[in-house]
DNA sequence: TCTGGGGTCCTAGGACCC
DNA sequence: TCTGGGGTCCTAGGACCC
């Protein structure tokens, strides 16, 4: 039998979901179906955006992010449904358990979209005839459209999942970059924004084939790291691996909301923000961590907007923590303004365990007065220093502490709790 | 009567230490 | 006498993505 795949060679396939969250409403509901459908968040409310609509939406020229208002004014007759996240996590734990039964290695990257490693998955068939089955099967059982890349690596799966849509299979080789991608714009590419692109054109680099080609002194003065790394993507080169557990675990939590006007009443603000400190509590505890960072972000009518934040001795949990600490920080850096949104955030966060590895000398000390085995280490740690802390956690006494704090990890799926709506889907070239 | 919400990664400056 | 160089941590902001 012919050899399937280069040697060392990896197989790569992005799955990327239709207009997702319209896909699903159509399919808990075939009335839908054929309609120019939109997903908005807070109908109600002044500022609701488009996160989501059908393809026949997006023909009277409805797009993501447009406001909902203007978004009416270009499509009467179109029906507008808020989120249901329940029922797209539903969808998404569904699509990805399809997915799994394809190859071990499924990196789900949102909520709806994922690589998956196929390279050694030939008892499912060629790439294409497993790209096919994948698609086939997302429609049949769930009612799903997708588009699905196949290429070498993730950069160029995610390209090519990209440029038919909707219900497309698009192959990317290596050996088409030059014709395919290199012609193209260079903000067509995933990783290049309206700023880079701004600046790459500074120095005249206008398509992708440009930036291939790009001198690497002069790129790396002009973006850092990221010129060297677009630069390889461009050449149709990316050795980042597809990582199974890549999204299980979260750097940073945090929610934020845009006040249904601006506001100026410290009172209301301060209200504002022990709600947010409350959602984000209800957070931290689901996924099992705790945050050692916590940060508020203030925009001010004018959409200025400024972060501030603080390193904590110690990681902290509760609603109450978390509000006292981002109480602090407001009332120190709000100059007064009319605000327009306020966000709180927590970062470095750590698995409860771990946490309670990390205790350090004020809780410790905090314990010491409570129990006769802390006395005792306080001592010792008079005498020899905080390494001995670390040391003690072995200690059985010690880890029944520890236990109080709880010892649970898991994480798995449950990241899919944490996809928020958003501005999905781009827009069909 | 504009422009939502949740993330990641990178940069850069200052403090501080050796 | 006037001034090192490397490293880490913390904070703030920017760019980008879904």
């Amino acid at each position: 039998m012919k050899q399937m795949y280069p040697k060392n060679g990896r197989v790569i396939l992005h799955v990327d979901m239709n207009s997702f969250y319209a896909s699903v409403e159509m399919a808990y509901d075939s009335s839908l179906k054929g309609k120019p459908l939109a997903i908005a968040g807070n109908p109600e409310e002044r500022r609701g955006i488009i996160v989501t609509c059908s393809y026949e939406a997006r023909s009277y020229g409805v797009k993501t992010t447009m406001a909902l208002w203007e978004a009416k004014k270009l499509c009467p007759q179109l029906i507008v449904k808020k989120p249901n996240f329940d029922r797209y996590r539903t969808a998404s734990i569904a699509m990805f358990e399809i997915l799994n039964q394809y190859s071990s290695l499924v990196e789900p990257v949102s909520i709806d979209e994922g690589y998956i490693d196929i390279t050694d998955s030939y008892e499912f068939g060629t790439p294409l005839e497993i790209a096919h089955s994948i698609q086939k099967q997302l429609l049949n059982q769930l009612d799903l459209p997708c588009s699905i890349g196949i290429a070498p690596n993730k950069f160029l799966a995610k390209t090519a999942s990209d440029m038919k849509k909707p219900m497309g299979i698009t192959i990317l080789r290596k050996r088409d970059v030059q014709a395919v991608l290199w012609p193209l714009a260079v903000e067509e590419m995933h990783g290049v924004g309206k700023k880079t692109g701004e600046k790459l054109r500074t120095i005249q680099i206008n398509t992708i084939g440009d930036l291939a080609k790009a001198n690497e002194i002069q790129l790396k003065s002009l973006l850092g790291i990221n010129g060297h790394r677009l630069k390889e993507r461009a050449n149709g080169r990316d050795t980042r691996a597809v990582d199974p557990n890549a999204a299980a675990e979260f750097k940073s939590i945090g929610n934020s909301t845009t006040l249904p006007r601006d506001v100026s009443n410290q009172q209301e603000l301060l209200l504002v923000l022990e709600r947010l400190a409350a959602t984000v509590a209800v957070r931290l505890k689901r996924k099992k961590v705790l945050a050692t960072s916590v940060g508020v972000t203030i925009r001010f009518k004018n959409r200025k907007t400024i972060t501030r934040s603080k390193k904590l001795q110690n990681p902290i949990g509760n609603q109450d923590e978390i509000y006292t600490v981002v109480k602090q920080l407001f009332l120190k850096h709000w100059n007064g303004d009319l605000v327009r949104l306020l966000g709180v955030t927590t970062m470095d966060l750590v698995e409860y365990n771990e946490a309670s590895k990390q205790l350090d000398l004020f809780s410790f000390e905090k314990e010491a007065k409570k129990e006769p085995l802390f006395q005792a280490l306080a001592e010792l740690r008079e005498k020899f220093g905080s390494h001995i802390i670390e040391r003690a956690g072995m200690m059985p006494e010690i880890k029944k502490q520890q236990e109080k704090i709880g010892t649970e990890t898991s994480f798995n799926k449950d990241f899919l709790h944490d996809f928020p709506y958003r501005k999905a889907d781009h827009e069909d070239k």
